[in-house]
This record gives structure tokens, sequence and C-alpha cells, in this order.
DNA sequence: GCGATCAGGT
DNA sequence: CACACCTGATCGC
């Protein structure tokens, strides 16, 4: 395809039409409120999703939505010739974290996949319906290029499927009844996970902000470190997991699908790197309070070559540079022509919405926040540094509190 | 004054 | 050693 018609996850000014896979942070570098460049595609849990994040997001009608699974013709033109050129595209879940697709497109140009960020576990009844779209799609059609998340493309990256995963914390926590449990998640690609307890576990309330109902809770992971589980065992005995701990599952796991033991940094000695005089030290630190669970939504290495088998392309492109191994995934393939935070003596519950509450109830809510926010702000005089801090918490979607306004 | 972006951290 | 996302500082309109 000619430059200058689409970008994926690229939020550059040049294109005709953009599309985003998915609403972490590293794949809408640049992609702000005013955008203004062309129509945005996207899936219908991401649109939403999209508008709690930018609630200032000024040019609606560039917002598009895709069904899953649908064939829609795009009427673009070729920067070249300046003649039309119709683009087909079609989304499929893609199983990274909710909102998250990939896209197929199709034209003169030929055929190709963009992956975006994706797991490929086929036990899933949901995989199982990608896997239908995208075999029903590609029926009788060559797959000229797979633009592939690459992320774990390498043979020693071999670990369980996420409900494997879902099932060791189930476990941990329940080997552990009279323990308070803080599980460490980011902002977005847990929920599955927590739901997954709540519903093994009964827990009454499936999601709540009172930490007085439950004695699990949510911490977003820039939070989640030794010093907050030691402070947290000074009042009630407490264990924490970190369902991520993939770098350090390299080489632990030796086979697709095998029942993984007790968690391997439990009772382990755990190292942490510590800069002295511009020198990497390494200090060991042993810790008997934080488990990981080996809990990725990549795919690990036997479902990205399962997943390329299946679809035979003719070219592979890794779309992420960074990829451990540094490796290009056709190196493997052949040349396949082929919440709150924790305080003193304090905490808020997780940064976890219920269900029921719609995208336009968050959004009023917000507006009447923010309104208040500016008020309390030209009130209080506070620092720029302050209002920034304030501000970007709101946008999470964190409650502000009067007391925090106090000069 | 403000949003956008970078560097450095977890 | 990954990923996702935090903070504070700085850039540029």
């Amino acid at each position: 395809m000619e430059r200058g018609m689409i970008s994926v996850d690229r939020w550059a000014q040049g294109s005709q039409a953009y599309f985003l896979t998915h609403l972490h942070a590293d794949h809408t570098v640049g992609l702000t409120p005013t955008w203004k460049w062309g129509p945005l595609f996207c899936s219908q849990v991401t649109a939403k999703l999209f508008l709690t994040k930018f609630d200032q997001f000024n040019k609606l009608s560039l917002l598009r939505i895709l069904d899953l699974g649908r064939w829609y013709s795009l009427p673009l033109f070729s920067p070249s010739s300046g003649q039309p050129v119709t683009i087909q595209v079609m989304a499929i879940d893609a199983h990274h974290c909710p909102g998250a697709v990939m896209y197929l497109f199709r034209g003169e140009f030929g055929c190709m996949l963009y992956t975006g960020d994706f797991r490929w576990e086929t036990v899933d009844p949901r995989a199982e319906i990608a896997r239908g779209m995208l075999l029903e799609a590609l029926k009788g059609v060559k797959l000229d290029i797979l633009y592939l998340d690459n992320t774990y493309c390498d043979p020693s990256y071999c670990f369980p499927s996420r409900e494997d995963a879902s099932r060791q914390v189930v476990d941990i926590i329940s080997s552990h009844p009279n323990h308070d449990i803080v599980i460490s998640i980011d902002s977005l690609g847990k929920e599955d996970l927590l739901f997954y307890i709540s519903k093994k576990l009964k827990t009454k309330d499936i999601f709540t902000t009172n930490t007085s109902l439950t004695r699990i809770r949510a911490i977003p992971r820039y939070s989640f470190s030794m010093e907050t589980l030691q402070a947290l065992n000074l009042m009630r005995p407490t264990v924490g997991i970190m369902p991520s701990g993939l770098p350090w599952m390299k080489k632990i796991f030796s086979g697709p699908g095998n029942v993984v033991g007790p968690s391997p940094s439990h009772g382990v000695t755990c190292s942490k790197t510590r800069k002295q005089n511009g020198v990497l030290a390494i200090t060991e630190i042993c810790n008997e309070y934080i488990y990981t669970v080996p809990y990725s939504d990549h795919s690990c290495f036997s479902e990205i070559k399962k997943f390329v088998e299946l679809l035979q392309p003719t070219d592979i492109r890794g779309t992420v540079s960074s990829s451990p191994s540094n490796v290009e995934p056709r190196n493997f393939f052949g040349n396949q022509k082929p919440f709150g935070e924790v305080r003193a003596g304090k905490h808020e519950g997780p940064q976890v919405r219920s269900p029921i509450e719609t995208v336009e109830s968050i959004l009023a809510r917000r507006e009447r926040i923010i309104k208040r926010c500016g008020r309390l702000i030209s009130r209080h005089f506070i620092s720029r540094l302050d209002r920034v801090r304030l501000l970007r918490r709101l946008r999470r979607g964190i409650k502000i509190t009067d007391s925090e306004f106090s000069p």
C-alpha cells in the first residue's frame, strides 16, 4: 500500500484514515483531545473507553466505530495518482485488553493483517469466534503481510493461559484465608482476572471502592512495591500478587499448558538494581510477601507459532521493535514465503468502576468534578505542579476531596 | 499559562 | 530482561 493512506496506532499528520487497536498509552502517543488529522476508527468498546479517557475530545464527528467481523469499505485516494482507491477493513477481537482488535485490510495492494497487541489462546470461546472470523475472511485469499505482535516471539517465552494463571491467583488467595490480598494492576487489562477471582471466591460485591467490604484489593502497579507490602503488613497480614512477572518466567516453564506450581518468586530471593555512582549494582532482597504469576495479555511463543502456521503469510513484520530478544519473527518461521493509592495508614479501593455505570454518567460526573476543581484551583491559587498533578489524577478518574486543596 | 513531550522511575 | 504508566522537568505555542 502507498504511503499516506492509512495509519495504525500512529498519530502523525499525513494519512487519510487512522486506526486505533487499543487504548494502552504506548499506542496512543500523539493522540490528543484536539485530534484533527482524520477519521479515527476503533471498536465499540475502545470508543467508549476513549471518550472517558479523552473527555474533552472535541471532534466527536471524527470517531468511527467498527463492529467486529464485518467488512467496511473506505473510499480513499492514491496520493501519487490522485485516483480514487477503495480499501476494505475488518476488525477482529485481539484478546489483549478490553476493546483491543486486530485489523484486516484488503484492496488493490493485496491483503494484510495488523495484529496490534494480541493473545492467541485457543481454549477461550471468544478466541474461537475470532478464529472463525479470521478464517472466514481469509478463505481463498493469500495473506500478503502479517504485522505481528512479536513481544514474546522467542521460543524461551513459554507461559500458561490466562485461565491457568487466574487459577493460580485464586489458589494463592485461597491458601491465605486470613490475609489481606493486594493485586497490582494497570488501568486497563486485568478486568477478566478480577472478575474471575470474584466469581470463584463468590465475593459479594464484584467491584467496589469500599475497602472495608473486601480483603482483596487491586492497587496501581506503580504503588506496588516491597516497601508498600511491608507497610501494609505492619497493619494487617497482607500478601501481594503481581500478575505479570513474565521476564522471570523465561525458561522457568518448560512447556505449554504445563501445570504451574507455586509461584517461583515466593520464598525466592528477588533481585533489585540500584544505581551507585552511575554503576549498576545488584542488591539482593529477600521478600516473603510477594507472589508473581505469569499472567500475560500477549501471546507466548507457541501461540505466535500456531497463529503464523494457521495464516501462512507471505511476509511477516514485527511491530514491537524492542522485543526482548530483538528478533525478527521470520527468523523463527522461515522466510515463509509463507483506585486508589496506598498511603501511610490509609488506602482507597480499586480503580475499577462498576460495569453498570454508563459512559454518560461518568462524563457528567467528571464534568461536575472538573468544574468544582476549577473553582477550587482558582480559589486556592495552587501551584502549576499541583495543578498538573490534580488534572492527571482527574483524568484517571481518581476521587478528589476538598482536603486535597488545603494550602 | 497551558498542553505536549521527554527522561527517569516502578 | 517486558510492559504499562507514573512523576517532574522542560519545550514551545
